[in-house]
DNA sequence: GTCGACAATCTTGTCAACATTTGAGAGACT
DNA sequence: AGTCTCTCAAATGTTGACAAGATTGTCGAC
């Protein structure tokens, strides 16, 4: 793995993690020596990060960690509305028994971590039951997809994740897409997928209107 | 608009054109000397490209013209499917009268194009017809997102054109598509963009097959 | 006091040279 | 003949220096 790599990992982590806000200049120079590593590294990084939605650069003027407004958020989440549920119903086609007794654990320990205190914890299964709901669907183009999206929208996700009764809203939600998947029944994963991603758009939008 | 960007757009064109064949390898010296400019461009290019999922990279080893598989092509015309039919629905919605005299045109057009002997019209006129149905939606993100998949399967697009009766077949789908936007039926619209790509996945399937 | 031109400074854009890695082919040995 | 290793050539990875462009601050005229 090569330095220029590596180093494109590394900022893009640490923009996801927030140690940048948007807005934040992202100097070359000052990157280069926080990296350890030359400007051309962190030009790279910087073109493929602006590719990725999560960077914004304007010629001669440098680049940005890119600001996403509330209606970009709710693009976004309607645009993984739409590739989730075709997720949803291929891994509702494709999952095998070990996949589907996976699904179940992984829904019982949300049930667990649903307490308010355990927001973390339930956000990570949140992502978790995602991330392997898209790789047992098996359709690549999907899935890097709805990587991305949910990459760029990570700041509102963030806020989303701390909002009060949130994980006992999407429990429900995040059951009825298992059943469905363990079912094999693609029409009501589709379905139970694009109702709970939809969810998550009235609450943005209850955001946009204040 | 500098050296860079400049020649980004063009190799991208190039490639998309068939100046490139898949598989070929782009060399950074020689397509330097090609475009007239220093490596760094070309890298610079070539990553950015990669992120579009036209190019395919290798530590050490050099890029190529990313080939596409029938199977890769079915699934980003399912992922297109999903996101052009929430592009659709929300054409329907906020189309303006003077959109609905612009779709009708572009119809008719392709009334008269969908002769056999027009094929790169009729062609042309369905790149545009998918373009400003985009456009009219309002929907940036899943608007960049089709764009881009599209692009990334420009070669069986391609393909696709050349097929006898193709045109007729899709006619009768587009008039569909914007009857339904022109009523302002979001339901319908999405539909009827559902039903027109899966008839192209039926196509492509048929290839695989064979 | 305000507006416009100009200079200083900061940042990116570009290029050329050097270092590293990989793959292939020649040659020797079994 | 086959295979192993060594060497070399080709291409990418990396660095540093220089050029070009943009913003900010300053000075002078009105």
């Amino acid at each position: 793995m090569s330095r220029t790599e590596v180093v494109t990992d590394e900022l893009r982590q640490d923009i996801l993690k927030g140690r940048f806000e948007p807005g934040d200049r992202l100097l070359e120079i000052q990157l280069a020596e926080d990296y350890s590593c030359g400007r051309a590294a962190i030009r790279s990084a910087l073109v493929e990060l602006t590719a990725e939605g999560l960077v914004e650069r304007e010629a001669n003027r440098g680049a940005t960690v890119r600001r996403i407004t509330i209606t970009e958020a709710i693009q976004i989440t309607e645009a993984r509305s739409a590739l989730e549920s075709l997720i949803a119903a291929q891994a509702a086609l494709h999952a095998t028994s070990d996949d589907h007794a996976e699904l179940l654990a992984i829904i019982a320990d949300m049930h667990d971590a649903a307490d308010e205190s355990l927001g973390r914890a339930y956000s990570e299964l949140n992502a978790l039951l995602h991330r392997r709901l898209r790789e047992m669907s098996g359709h690549t183009i999907a899935a890097q997809l709805v990587a991305n999206l949910r990459d760029r929208a990570a700041h509102h996700q963030y806020r989303l994740a701390l909002m009060p009764g949130r994980s006992l809203e999407s429990l429900g939600q995040h059951k009825a897409i298992v059943e469905a998947v363990v079912a094999g029944d693609e029409d009501a994963a589709a379905q139970a997928m694009t109702d709970h991603l939809h969810s998550v758009i009235d609450v943005l939008n209850r955001w946009g209107d204040a």
